[in-house]
DNA sequence: CGAAATATGATGTACGTTCGTCAAAACAGC
DNA sequence: GCTGTTTTGACGAACGTACATCATATTTCG
């Protein structure tokens, strides 16, 4: 009683296996008539091609490069480690993966690693987005070549890429706000914001949805200007001291990018610390939301990212069609109570 | 350049494929000098078994079976949705999965469903746990036979099942006390909680992790005792309500169980609503909570929870080891703004 | 109607692994 | 060194699909 294979469908269907070949892979002209006898000898059977063997025949053989900021950000580094992970996981699929780290925040540097790869040997890239006129007609080249682009965390237009796999960053910005207005409760006054760089869209983005919600749902709260840390603690440390010793009206603080070692730092050295909201789950954000430094944490799963985009390379490089929600990464709230 | 195979790693070892095959599936006695060849050679080749190539030549037929209570309750409904659709997916990998619904909460149905099975024509079960001695005892009987069992969403004593996936129900509390502790700022006053019935193992643990934290850390909050709502809208209307009148100080609402139409219509003839967190993602709630009639929703993903049921059975039925972190189900906490 | 074009069938090999059978080799004990 | 046992090798058939080649059947059109 297994499942239907092409001989049934053939016998069902009065016609040679070959038959059902072509027109299960397009292969050469069939006649409408034979094709609707086949197809309907595929319903009826519930036939459902068995991938296993499709590809054991095939041979496929899948090279995919992941292109990573290095450097010290936990998250990339974790991101890194479950790249890798999976990859050896659809090892068992033929799928081959490289990652290559590249110096963060550096646009020449990806844009000369992108052109630097032969489309011959390579079925699919995914990229942490530097959005810079240079990375993008990079990317446009590689996917005149035909390969497959995929953007990480931080995405390019949407024209430029097939797929982007990540949080949509405005609604994580957004979530932050509301999370953190409420934490604040009445007391007016002002919240410290500090960001890596603006020239990443991910934190553009997450300032924007953190401002719209702060303004039209808790107005006495006024966002201060994003300071640029660089994803640097010591940067974020001394930038945010500095701004904390200046306003003395500051009632919460979001961080939106790395450098968060430096953003507790800072507020270690306060009597009471303000509503505290970060993004990434590391070993030390999970500390702090133990020990209460921080309320909350907001996060993309880096091993959910991992597995999404090295999904969506296969099922591009197949041609085949994925499962969208599946594959969706979402926006994640952790309190000390719900870490994983 | 593709991975190497077991004819590889024969020649390398300088054996026969069948030595090979002897060594991987631990088959006869193979000499431990010889053995150690082997494995050298898989090492040094890193070689990887394709798992594809595999399960086609030993023609695993797969059949689970899910045993889920029937009933109202959206989020089993939205659980036995999503076992179907995952059991599409699987199919390409010969698993063929079965969902028998059964009357809720009834203990004499399951232990004669658990009964029922045959163990040669099933390969493992997956189930929502009742616990009674006549359940406890059909697991066990049904383990005996070795077939492997999963508990789903409500747990029993973790020496009787495999494996358990679903929630810890206390730390939802506690996130939700957590959650509700913070969104209703300074003021003092009571909460009002409306459960199911107190006899459900998980709605009690859901109000004893609530009342930990709230103990603890916010003690200008008191919780009310559970209102027993049997998970039904209009029993829930109606206690809430009563108790909405008789009380003049409730500044938060947490339903934790089902029937939250009704929660929501009691919350909607109140001048100013107080901070309310529910527990399931449906249609509803997600409406509540972009309408801002609740503030707040927690979930456990049933999506999720099928996956990882589905994965968790098959890795045992393969012997082999599966991802604990992969197939964890988290609390998830969604707000307006992070809505999937 | 017959030739050319097109559609279909028949057959074989391959993918990497499992599993069975049988023969050959290596080793043990005496 | 012979026998008996254990270990290993050689081979082949399957699993379900892909793909190529060649032969034959069917249609199309002048």
């Amino acid at each position: 009683m297994g499942r239907a294979t092409i001989h049934d469908v053939a016998r069902v269907a009065g016609v040679s296996l070959s038959t059902v070949d072509r027109v299960l892979n397009g292969r050469e002209t069939v006649r409408p008539g034979t094709r609707d006898r086949v197809e309907d000898a595929m319903r009826a059977l519930n036939y459902v091609r068995n991938a296993a063997a499709a590809n054991l025949a095939r041979k496929r053989d899948f090279r995919f490069l992941f292109l990573l900021p290095g450097g010290q950000n936990t998250f990339m580094r974790m991101l890194e480690a479950e790249v890798g992970d999976y990859g050896q996981q659809f090892a068992a699929d033929s799928v081959d993966i490289e990652v290559r780290t590249l110096p963060p925040f550096d646009a020449e540097a990806l844009q000369s690693a992108l052109k630097q790869i032969d489309p011959g040997s390579v079925s699919g890239v995914a990229l942490v987005a530097v959005d810079t006129p240079g990375v993008r007609d990079a990317v446009r080249s590689l996917r005149a070549h035909g390969v497959p682009v995929v953007t990480l965390v931080s995405d390019l237009p949407s024209e430029l890429r097939e797929h982007f796999v990540g949080i949509n960053n405005i609604w994580a910005g957004r979530t932050a706000a509301s999370l953190l207005g409420r934490f604040c409760g009445r007391a007016a006054g002002h919240i410290a914001v500090v960001a890596g760089s603006t020239v990443l869209q991910d934190h553009a983005e997450r300032y924007l949805g953190f401002q719209q919600v702060l303004s039209a749902d808790f107005p006495h709260l006024v966002a201060l200007p994003a300071l640029e840390a660089l994803d640097d603690a010591e940067t974020a440390e001394r930038l945010l001291s500095e701004t904390l010793a200046q306003h003395d009206d500051i009632v919460g603080i979001y961080s939106l990018g790395a450098g968060n070692r430096g953003v507790v730092a800072a507020i270690d050295r306060l009597e009471r610390s303000p509503p505290t909201v970060l993004h990434e789950l590391t070993e030390y954000s999970r500390g702090w939301l133990l020990s209460g430094k921080i309320d909350a944490v907001i996060r993309q799963d880096p091993a959910r990212e991992a597995r999404s985009a090295i999904r969506t390379l296969v099922a591009m490089s197949n041609g085949k069609s994925f499962h969208r929600d599946e594959n969706r990464v979402g926006i994640e709230i952790f309190l000390r109570d719900n870490l994983p």
